[in-house]
DNA sequence: TACCCGTGGCC
DNA sequence: TGGCCAAGGGT
Protein backbone atom coordinates (compact mmCIF):
# COMPACT_ATOMS: atom_id res chain seq x y z
CA UNK A 1 0.00 0.00 0.00
CA UNK A 2 0.69 3.26 -0.98
CA UNK A 3 3.93 2.34 -3.13
CA UNK A 4 4.86 6.23 -4.95
CA UNK A 5 5.47 3.66 -8.18
CA UNK A 6 1.91 2.47 -8.08
CA UNK A 7 0.71 5.79 -6.68
CA UNK A 8 2.51 7.26 -9.77
CA UNK A 9 0.61 4.62 -12.35
CA UNK A 10 -2.41 4.50 -11.10
CA UNK A 11 -2.97 8.78 -10.91
CA UNK A 12 -1.39 8.82 -14.21
CA UNK A 13 -3.61 6.05 -16.04
CA UNK A 14 -6.63 8.17 -14.76
CA UNK A 15 -5.39 11.49 -15.82
CA UNK A 16 -4.70 10.27 -19.31
CA UNK A 17 -8.29 8.70 -19.48
CA UNK A 18 -10.53 11.77 -18.22
CA UNK A 19 -10.46 15.44 -19.35
CA UNK A 20 -8.58 18.20 -18.07
CA UNK A 21 -9.83 20.60 -15.71
CA UNK A 22 -7.47 23.48 -16.99
CA UNK A 23 -9.12 24.16 -20.58
CA UNK A 24 -6.73 25.81 -22.13
CA UNK A 25 -3.99 23.30 -21.28
CA UNK A 26 -2.51 20.90 -23.85
CA UNK A 27 -3.15 17.62 -23.28
CA UNK A 28 -0.19 15.06 -22.02
CA UNK A 29 2.33 14.04 -25.07
CA UNK A 30 1.13 17.56 -27.14
CA UNK A 31 4.93 18.61 -27.64
CA UNK A 32 6.48 21.80 -25.02
CA UNK A 33 4.19 23.95 -23.48
CA UNK A 34 4.66 27.97 -23.47
CA UNK A 35 6.82 28.86 -20.06
CA UNK A 36 4.80 32.25 -20.74
CA UNK A 37 1.04 30.70 -20.75
CA UNK A 38 1.91 28.51 -17.50
CA UNK A 39 3.33 31.34 -15.61
CA UNK A 40 0.34 33.73 -16.70
CA UNK A 41 -2.19 31.21 -15.39
CA UNK A 42 -0.80 30.00 -12.44
CA UNK A 43 -0.38 33.51 -11.48
CA UNK A 44 -4.03 34.35 -12.23
CA UNK A 45 -4.90 30.66 -10.24
CA UNK A 46 -3.23 31.83 -6.84
CA UNK A 47 -6.28 31.01 -4.89
CA UNK A 48 -8.87 31.98 -7.22
CA UNK A 49 -11.19 29.37 -9.05
CA UNK A 50 -10.61 28.12 -12.84
CA UNK A 51 -14.08 29.32 -13.67
CA UNK A 52 -13.46 32.75 -11.95
CA UNK A 53 -9.69 32.85 -14.27
CA UNK A 54 -10.83 31.34 -17.68
CA UNK A 55 -12.09 34.79 -19.25
CA UNK A 56 -8.97 36.74 -17.94
CA UNK A 57 -6.62 34.59 -19.19
CA UNK A 58 -7.73 34.55 -22.78
CA UNK A 59 -8.00 38.35 -22.70
CA UNK A 60 -3.97 38.99 -21.04
CA UNK A 61 -3.02 36.03 -23.80
CA UNK A 62 -4.84 37.85 -26.99
CA UNK A 63 -3.64 41.22 -25.49
CA UNK A 64 -0.04 39.80 -25.00
CA UNK A 65 0.96 36.80 -26.43
CA UNK A 66 4.43 37.08 -25.41
CA UNK A 67 6.20 37.80 -22.31
CA UNK A 68 7.97 40.61 -23.94
CA UNK A 69 4.55 41.80 -25.23
CA UNK A 70 3.19 42.44 -21.75
CA UNK A 71 7.01 44.17 -20.45
CA UNK A 72 6.12 46.52 -22.53
CA UNK A 73 2.45 47.22 -21.56
CA UNK A 74 1.29 50.03 -19.66
CA UNK A 75 0.72 50.21 -15.54
CA UNK A 76 -2.63 51.19 -15.60
CA UNK A 77 -3.60 48.89 -18.63
CA UNK A 78 -2.69 45.84 -17.20
CA UNK A 79 -4.29 47.09 -13.34
CA UNK A 80 -7.45 47.40 -15.60
CA UNK A 81 -7.34 44.22 -17.19
CA UNK A 82 -6.72 42.70 -13.93
CA UNK A 83 -9.64 45.09 -12.03
CA UNK A 84 -11.94 42.12 -10.45
CA UNK A 85 -10.09 39.45 -10.16
CA UNK A 86 -8.31 40.31 -7.22
CA UNK A 87 -5.17 40.13 -5.07
CA UNK A 88 -4.07 42.90 -6.88
CA UNK A 89 -0.39 42.66 -5.49
CA UNK A 90 -0.33 39.70 -8.16
CA UNK A 91 -1.14 42.15 -11.23
CA UNK A 92 2.20 44.76 -9.73
CA UNK A 93 4.25 41.75 -9.24
CA UNK A 94 2.98 40.37 -13.10
CA UNK A 95 4.12 43.53 -14.41
CA UNK A 96 7.78 43.44 -12.53
CA UNK A 97 8.16 39.69 -13.19
CA UNK A 98 7.10 40.55 -17.16
CA UNK A 99 9.75 43.06 -17.15
CA UNK A 100 12.61 41.23 -15.40
CA UNK A 101 11.88 37.84 -18.00
CA UNK A 102 11.78 40.18 -20.85
CA UNK A 103 15.34 41.78 -19.90
CA UNK A 104 16.87 38.56 -19.06
CA UNK A 105 15.38 37.23 -22.36
CA UNK A 106 13.55 34.09 -21.35
CA UNK A 107 12.12 33.04 -17.91
CA UNK A 108 14.50 30.70 -15.92
CA UNK A 109 14.44 27.22 -16.58
CA UNK A 110 14.74 25.54 -12.69
CA UNK A 111 12.61 26.34 -9.36
CA UNK A 112 15.46 28.63 -8.23
CA UNK A 113 15.57 30.56 -10.98
CA UNK A 114 12.18 31.31 -11.04
CA UNK A 115 11.76 31.47 -7.55
CA UNK A 116 13.97 34.62 -7.79
CA UNK A 117 11.26 36.52 -9.71
CA UNK A 118 8.52 38.24 -8.35
CA UNK A 119 5.13 36.97 -7.25
CA UNK A 120 6.35 33.20 -7.82
CA UNK A 121 6.98 31.55 -4.55
CA UNK A 122 7.21 27.99 -3.86
CA UNK A 123 3.72 26.63 -5.21
CA UNK A 124 4.58 28.58 -8.66
CA UNK A 125 7.94 28.22 -9.20
CA UNK A 126 8.05 24.38 -9.01
CA UNK A 127 4.61 23.90 -11.20
CA UNK A 128 6.53 26.13 -13.78
CA UNK A 129 9.61 24.29 -13.75
CA UNK A 130 7.57 20.74 -13.65
CA UNK A 131 4.88 22.14 -16.22
CA UNK A 132 6.81 24.06 -18.61
CA UNK A 133 10.39 22.26 -18.45
CA UNK A 134 9.93 19.12 -17.69
CA UNK A 135 11.48 19.10 -14.07
CA UNK A 136 10.95 16.57 -11.07
CA UNK A 137 9.75 19.49 -8.66
CA UNK A 138 7.50 18.52 -6.01
CA UNK A 139 4.21 20.83 -6.69
CA UNK A 140 2.19 21.40 -3.46
CA UNK A 141 -1.07 23.56 -3.71
CA UNK A 142 -4.18 23.28 -1.57
CA UNK A 143 -5.13 19.71 -3.48
CA UNK A 144 -2.07 18.40 -2.91
CA UNK A 145 -2.40 19.00 0.74
CA UNK A 146 -5.61 17.40 1.07
CA UNK A 147 -4.98 14.32 -0.97
CA UNK A 148 -1.86 13.57 0.60
CA UNK A 149 -3.21 14.08 3.91
CA UNK A 150 -6.20 11.62 2.89
CA UNK A 151 -3.41 9.35 1.25
CA UNK A 152 -1.46 9.12 4.49
CA UNK A 153 -3.91 9.89 7.25
CA UNK A 154 -1.98 12.69 8.39
CA UNK A 155 -3.98 14.25 11.25
CA UNK A 156 -1.72 17.51 12.29
CA UNK A 157 -3.62 20.38 11.61
CA UNK A 158 -2.44 23.04 9.28
CA UNK A 159 -0.22 25.04 8.51
CA UNK A 160 1.67 23.32 11.12
CA UNK A 161 1.51 19.82 8.82
CA UNK A 162 2.51 21.44 5.98
CA UNK A 163 6.32 20.16 6.32
CA UNK A 164 5.33 17.07 6.69
CA UNK A 165 2.91 17.32 3.36
CA UNK A 166 5.64 18.69 1.58
CA UNK A 167 7.46 15.46 2.47
CA UNK A 168 5.55 13.22 1.32
CA UNK A 169 4.49 14.65 -1.89
CA UNK A 170 7.96 15.11 -2.89
CA UNK A 171 8.66 11.13 -2.04
CA UNK A 172 5.81 10.64 -4.99
CA UNK A 173 7.18 12.87 -7.34
CA UNK A 174 8.26 10.96 -10.39
CA UNK A 175 11.15 11.52 -12.29
CA UNK A 176 9.25 10.88 -15.54
CA UNK A 177 6.59 13.23 -16.43
CA UNK A 178 6.48 15.58 -13.28
CA UNK A 179 4.49 18.31 -15.21
CA UNK A 180 1.29 15.61 -15.76
CA UNK A 181 1.93 13.98 -12.21
CA UNK A 182 1.42 17.61 -10.38
CA UNK A 183 -1.94 17.92 -12.78
CA UNK A 184 -3.04 14.80 -11.69
CA UNK A 185 -2.97 15.34 -8.70
CA UNK A 186 -4.09 18.87 -8.70
CA UNK A 187 -7.17 17.78 -10.98
CA UNK A 188 -8.00 14.79 -8.84
CA UNK A 189 -8.07 17.16 -5.55
CA UNK A 190 -10.21 19.48 -7.75
CA UNK A 191 -13.08 16.75 -8.87
CA UNK A 192 -12.87 13.78 -6.52
CA UNK A 193 -10.78 14.46 -3.49
CA UNK A 194 -12.51 17.40 -3.07
CA UNK A 195 -13.00 19.29 0.55
CA UNK A 196 -16.41 18.32 1.26
CA UNK A 197 -17.91 14.88 0.06
CA UNK A 198 -15.01 13.53 -1.61
CA UNK A 199 -16.32 11.14 -4.38
CA UNK A 200 -13.86 8.13 -2.86
CA UNK A 201 -15.74 5.65 -4.41
CA UNK A 202 -14.75 6.66 -8.24
CA UNK A 203 -11.34 7.65 -6.80
CA UNK A 204 -8.40 5.77 -8.94
CA UNK A 205 -6.51 5.67 -5.15
CA UNK A 206 -9.16 4.41 -2.83
CA UNK A 207 -6.97 1.20 -2.41
CA UNK A 208 -4.23 3.36 -1.41
CA UNK A 209 -6.05 5.96 1.02
CA UNK A 210 -5.42 5.51 4.40
CA UNK A 211 -8.31 8.28 5.58
CA UNK A 212 -10.55 6.36 3.22
CA UNK A 213 -9.46 2.59 5.06
CA UNK A 214 -10.58 4.64 8.64
CA UNK A 215 -13.62 6.50 7.54
CA UNK A 216 -12.07 9.86 7.98
CA UNK A 217 -11.32 11.24 4.85
CA UNK A 218 -13.83 13.71 4.49
CA UNK A 219 -12.32 15.30 7.67
CA UNK A 220 -8.81 15.85 6.48
CA UNK A 221 -7.15 18.15 6.32
CA UNK A 222 -7.43 19.58 9.41
CA UNK A 223 -7.09 23.07 9.90
CA UNK A 224 -6.23 24.97 12.75
CA UNK A 225 -9.50 27.50 13.83
CA UNK A 226 -10.51 30.65 12.05
CA UNK A 227 -10.25 34.12 13.88
CA UNK A 228 -13.12 36.53 13.45
CA UNK A 229 -13.89 39.09 11.28
CA UNK A 230 -14.11 42.41 12.31
CA UNK A 231 -16.64 44.98 10.73
CA UNK A 232 -15.75 48.21 9.60
CA UNK A 233 -17.21 51.08 8.70
CA UNK A 234 -16.19 53.83 5.77
CA UNK A 235 -17.37 56.22 3.26
CA UNK A 236 -16.78 56.61 -0.76
CA UNK A 237 -17.68 59.58 -2.49
CA UNK A 238 -18.57 59.94 -5.81
CA UNK A 239 -18.51 62.88 -7.70
CA UNK A 240 -19.26 64.27 -10.89
CA UNK A 241 -19.25 66.86 -13.20
CA UNK A 242 -22.20 67.12 -16.19
CA UNK A 243 -19.61 65.14 -18.62
CA UNK A 244 -16.93 63.74 -16.17
CA UNK A 245 -16.57 61.62 -13.15
CA UNK A 246 -14.45 62.31 -10.05
CA UNK A 247 -11.51 59.00 -9.50
CA UNK A 248 -7.89 58.40 -8.23
CA UNK A 249 -5.44 55.77 -8.40
CA UNK A 250 -5.05 54.35 -4.94
CA UNK A 251 -1.19 53.88 -3.24
CA UNK A 252 0.99 51.58 -4.89
CA UNK A 253 0.92 49.23 -1.68
CA UNK A 254 -2.16 47.83 0.66
CA UNK A 255 -5.72 47.36 0.31
CA UNK A 256 -6.75 47.35 -3.50
CA UNK A 257 -3.15 48.69 -4.28
CA UNK A 258 -2.42 50.55 -7.10
CA UNK A 259 -6.04 50.12 -8.66
CA UNK A 260 -8.53 52.27 -10.01
CA UNK A 261 -11.00 54.02 -7.66
CA UNK A 262 -13.24 56.75 -6.12
CA UNK A 263 -11.99 58.69 -3.44
CA UNK A 264 -12.73 57.10 0.33
CA UNK A 265 -11.71 56.97 4.02
CA UNK A 266 -12.64 55.13 7.46
CA UNK A 267 -11.79 51.78 5.97
CA UNK A 268 -8.18 51.52 5.21
CA UNK A 269 -6.31 53.40 7.77
CA UNK A 270 -6.72 56.48 5.24
CA UNK A 271 -8.98 59.47 7.53
CA UNK A 272 -8.71 62.52 4.60
CA UNK A 273 -11.79 64.25 4.30
CA UNK A 274 -14.44 64.12 1.90
CA UNK A 275 -13.35 65.92 -1.44
CA UNK A 276 -14.20 69.63 -1.06
CA UNK A 277 -15.75 71.88 -2.62
CA UNK A 278 -19.05 69.89 -2.61
CA UNK A 279 -22.39 69.38 -1.27
CA UNK A 280 -22.67 65.17 -0.57
CA UNK A 281 -25.61 63.52 -0.49
CA UNK A 282 -25.87 60.43 1.02
CA UNK A 283 -26.80 57.26 -1.37
CA UNK A 284 -26.93 53.98 0.90
CA UNK A 285 -24.72 51.29 2.08
CA UNK A 286 -22.53 49.09 -0.04
CA UNK A 287 -21.60 45.76 1.95
CA UNK A 288 -18.25 43.38 1.22
CA UNK A 289 -15.86 41.06 2.62
CA UNK A 290 -12.42 41.02 2.33
CA UNK A 291 -10.06 38.18 3.65
CA UNK A 292 -10.15 39.81 7.21
CA UNK A 293 -12.78 41.59 7.34
CA UNK A 294 -16.44 43.25 6.78
CA UNK A 295 -17.47 46.41 5.60
CA UNK A 296 -20.40 48.66 5.33
CA UNK A 297 -19.28 51.74 3.36
CA UNK A 298 -21.56 54.59 3.11
CA UNK A 299 -21.78 56.13 -0.57
CA UNK A 300 -22.20 59.78 -1.06
CA UNK A 301 -22.53 61.41 -4.30
CA UNK A 302 -22.80 65.12 -5.18
CA UNK A 303 -22.59 67.86 -8.06
CA UNK A 304 -18.82 69.33 -8.81
CA UNK A 305 -18.75 73.06 -9.76
CA UNK A 306 -14.75 71.95 -10.21
CA UNK A 307 -12.26 69.79 -10.07
CA UNK A 308 -11.48 68.97 -6.14
CA UNK A 309 -8.26 69.08 -4.78
CA UNK A 310 -8.60 65.45 -4.22
CA UNK A 311 -8.48 62.67 -7.36
CA UNK A 312 -8.85 63.98 -11.08
CA UNK A 313 -11.94 64.37 -13.61
CA UNK A 314 -12.46 61.67 -16.07
CA UNK A 315 -14.82 61.55 -19.41
CA UNK A 316 -17.89 60.01 -18.85
CA UNK A 317 -18.04 58.96 -21.97
CA UNK A 318 -14.48 57.03 -21.71
CA UNK A 319 -14.77 55.44 -18.29
CA UNK A 320 -15.16 51.74 -17.46
CA UNK A 321 -16.63 50.53 -14.34
CA UNK A 322 -14.85 47.06 -15.60
CA UNK A 323 -11.07 48.67 -13.95
CA UNK A 324 -12.67 49.66 -10.71
CA UNK A 325 -12.00 46.68 -8.03
CA UNK A 326 -15.37 44.85 -7.21
CA UNK A 327 -16.22 47.12 -4.25
CA UNK A 328 -15.84 50.43 -6.54
CA UNK A 329 -18.08 48.32 -8.76
CA UNK A 330 -20.65 48.20 -6.03
CA UNK A 331 -20.19 51.56 -4.94
CA UNK A 332 -20.85 52.56 -9.01
CA UNK A 333 -23.61 50.73 -9.29
CA UNK A 334 -25.95 51.93 -6.20
CA UNK A 335 -24.41 55.13 -7.58
CA UNK A 336 -26.38 54.51 -10.75
CA UNK A 337 -29.53 53.08 -9.19
CA UNK A 338 -30.07 55.78 -6.66
CA UNK A 339 -29.58 58.36 -9.74
CA UNK A 340 -31.88 56.91 -11.80
CA UNK A 341 -34.78 56.65 -8.91
CA UNK A 342 -34.22 59.89 -8.21
CA UNK A 343 -34.02 61.18 -11.84
CA UNK A 344 -37.55 59.31 -12.17
CA UNK A 345 -38.64 60.70 -9.30
CA UNK A 346 -38.27 64.24 -10.61
CA UNK A 347 -39.80 63.01 -13.84
CA UNK A 348 -43.00 62.56 -12.49
CA UNK A 349 -43.30 65.36 -10.07
CA UNK A 350 -42.39 67.24 -13.20
CA UNK A 351 -45.54 66.00 -14.77
C1' DT B 1 5.04 33.00 12.75
C1' DA B 2 1.12 35.42 11.88
C1' DC B 3 -0.77 38.75 9.29
C1' DC B 4 -2.08 41.08 5.12
C1' DC B 5 -4.21 40.76 0.67
C1' DG B 6 -10.24 40.08 -3.23
C1' DT B 7 -13.74 37.96 -5.16
C1' DG B 8 -17.48 34.82 -6.41
C1' DG B 9 -19.77 30.44 -5.81
C1' DC B 10 -21.52 26.90 -3.03
C1' DC B 11 -24.40 24.53 0.52
C1' DT C 1 -27.37 33.55 5.21
C1' DG C 2 -22.89 33.12 6.56
C1' DG C 3 -18.89 30.51 6.69
C1' DC C 4 -15.98 27.89 3.76
C1' DC C 5 -13.27 27.45 -0.13
C1' DA C 6 -10.15 28.44 -4.37
C1' DA C 7 -3.44 25.74 -8.69
C1' DG C 8 -0.42 31.45 -2.64
C1' DG C 9 3.01 35.22 -2.08
C1' DG C 10 4.94 39.01 0.55
C1' DT C 11 6.43 40.78 4.76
Amino acid sequence: MRDPQVIEAKLLGWYDRHARVLPWRAPPGHGPTDPYRVWLSEVMLQQTTVAAVKAYFERFTSLWPTVHDLARAEDAQVMAEWAGLGYYARARNLIACARAVAAMGAFPDTREGLSALPGIGPYTSAAIAAIAFDRAETVVDGNVERVVARLFAIETALPAAKPELVALASRLTPARRPGDFAQAMMDLGATICTPRSPACGICPLIEDCAARAQGIAPELPRKAPKKPKPLRQGQVWIGFTDNAVLVETRAEKGLLGATLAFPSAGWDGSDLPPPAPADWQELGLVRHVFTHFALDLTVYTARLQRAPERGRLVPLAGFQPDALPGLMRKAWALAREKTAAAAIHRDIKSL
